[in-house]
RNA sequence: GCCCCCAUCGUCCAGCGGCCUAGGACGCCGGCCUUUCACGCCGGUAACACGGGUUCGAAUCCCGUUGGGGGUGCCA
């Protein structure tokens, strides 16, 4: 293939929908692997949403997953005298026509027609003239067929006689997104248009449009199978949690992130799953695309990113998570990140950065999303502890001799300087040896020592973040815990 | 209603006429490891929607049925 040019054309909705986010990457992908060149073409046919804001709202999500573009963004919203020059011509051409029937009005012609509800060409000869409030309807054939070659669903063809004369013109002389999109696919010389499969209907109104005008062959075309919920239904904004900067936000990498989005609808031939995006830009092709819907699988999302987790060393690790598990760090400001050098170094003098950095392997292969380290590591960042009623009552009054084994690790951990995390497993662990053997009974120190420090039964291990508090607190909480007995 | 798309384990993919007594991954279930939780390891569960063709041979090709989805706007 001679270098194709795709692009990626969102509409300005003031977030990226992680639906939008998978069409980017396959347009990517595709002009990646084949050394073309991709267009971010921004579709704001309302020129009010072409702010800083809304724009950003796009481009910071696609910069975060990793991708880039050749050419853009551009803006339909400047292309408006192109637009309108197209529009002239056809209606010049007898391909387009004025109309002024509001809604309502095709209604009652419908019903005064015995028709079914559609507009069936009711402007076509009433030769109106162009106006305030008048509208442009391209003129569909009423016999044939028109025919979209797609590269996953191979030819799909619609009757013309089931396409109504389309607007293209609105009444405030803004183009439809039909008319833009031939008008600047062309122009901007796209071979390859990759997009959802819910515009699959609209290709014939766009090939029509494009022929009218004199453009030559379409491009190609590749409708990508809908990511849907577990309900099966297109992600929606209502129902579903489709902004990609949440998932950012609660701590997915974008590593991970796009890895997942590149197996939704496509997979690799060696189904090695989880893989660098080089390889993937290597393997990926359009021809693969699988046409079915694919579910969205927050499951299948969490696992892929506890894996990406687990690969990190243990800086970038504690680098990464520093912005979900710290409450002593400033947050940057929006589009700044806390991993540039100079966030970065400031970060690590705080007291969270080193505490992630040493507990790190034990962290990483409990995490499936960064936001969850807060909750494994409060207890040695935060001044104080809760105590959970259960562990309480579990460890310390079902536990056999609690009060005895806090009150020996208490004092034998007082004659230690806490600079091993192995002795002080072997004073905690000895213990409770030492009290099985005396009783007569297995004595279990672990729990009550746990619960003492963590307010918990079940955590990290204890040892290495012992060391971490110190042992001034941790002398303090085996006391506090024996005083609430 | 009309137009269009889709159909392999619960889920995501592999399979593109014989290698399939259908493979991998996630999930789930069991076991091992472990004086917490987790990781890791081992094992198990589970699918070609249905009916007709075509063919020596079909998960793979064709038709139909059923089921699901998308579109039907002066949204994109």
């Amino acid at each position: 293939m001679s270098s194709p040019r795709v692009r990626f054309a969102p509409a300005p909705t003031g977030f990226l929908h992680v639906g939008s986010a998978r069409t980017a990457l396959f347009n990517w992908l595709f002009a990646r692997h084949h050394g073309g060149e991709m267009v971010l073409r921004v579709e704001d046919t309302d020129a009010a949403l072409k702010t800083q804001e809304y724009v950003d709202a796009i481009i910071e999500p696609l910069r975060w997953l990793g991708l880039d573009w050749d050419s853009g963004p551009h803006f339909q919203s400047d292309r408006r005298d192109r637009h309108a020059a197209a529009i002239e011509q056809l209606v010049a051409g007898g391909s387009a026509y004025y109309c002024d029937l509001t809604r309502p009005e095709i209604e009652q012609r419908c019903e005064a027609a015995g028709l079914p509800a559609g507009y069936h060409g009711w402007s076509r000869d009433r030769d109106l003239a162009d106006g305030p409030g008048v509208v442009v309807r391209f003129r569909c054939p009423d016999e044939g067929t028109t025919v979209v070659d797609d590269i996953v669903r191979g030819r799909v063809s619609f009757p013309n006689e089931s396409l109504e004369d389309f607007v293209i013109r609105r009444g405030d002389g803004s183009p439809t997104f039909h008319l833009a999109n031939a008008v600047d696919d062309h122009d901007m010389g796209i071979t390859h248009v990759v997009r959802g499969e819910d515009l699959l209907n609209t290709t014939p109104r766009v090939q029509l449009i494009w022929q009218a005008l004199g453009f030559g062959g379409p491009p190609d075309y590749a409708h990508l199978p809908l990511l849907v919920d577990a309900k099966r239904q297109k992600l929606s904004k209502r129902r579903d949690d489709v902004a990609l900067d949440n998932y950012r936000a609660r701590g997915y990498l974008p590593e991970a992130m796009v890895n997942y989005l590149a197996l939704l609808g496509w997979g690799p031939p060696d189904e090695v799953e989880i893989r660098p995006l080089e390889e993937i830009v290597e393997l990926f092709d359009l021809d693969a695309v699988k046409p079915a819907p694919a579910f969205f699988d927050p499951a299948r999302l969490d696992h892929l990113n506890s894996a990406y987790i687990c690969e990190l060393t243990p800086a970038q690790f504690a680098d990464r998570a520093l912005l979900f598990a710290a409450d002593d760090v400033d947050l940057p400001p929006p589009g700044a990140s806390i991993l540039d050098e100079p966030a970065r170094l400031a970060a690590r003098g705080h007291r969270t950065w080193p505490v992630l950095h040493a507990l790190a392997p034990e962290l990483q292969q409990r995490l499936s999303v960064l936001s969850e380290s807060a909750g494994w590591i409060d207890w040695i960042v935060s001044d104080g502890i809760d105590f959970d009623d259960k562990a309480w009552r579990t460890a310390m009054v079902k536990g056999r001799a609690a009060a005895r084994v806090l009150e020996e690790a208490e004092a034998r951990l007082a004659g230690d300087d806490f600079s091993s995390a192995d002795r002080l497993e072997a004073i905690v662990m000895g213990v409770g040896d030492e009290l099985t053997e005396s009783i007569g009974a297995r004595v279990r120190s672990q729990p009550p020592v746990r619960v003492a420090l963590t307010g918990t039964g079940a955590g990290l291990p204890l040892w290495e973040p012992m060391r971490l508090l110190g042992r001034d607190t941790v002398l303090a909480r085996l006391r506090a815990a024996r005083a609430r007995l």
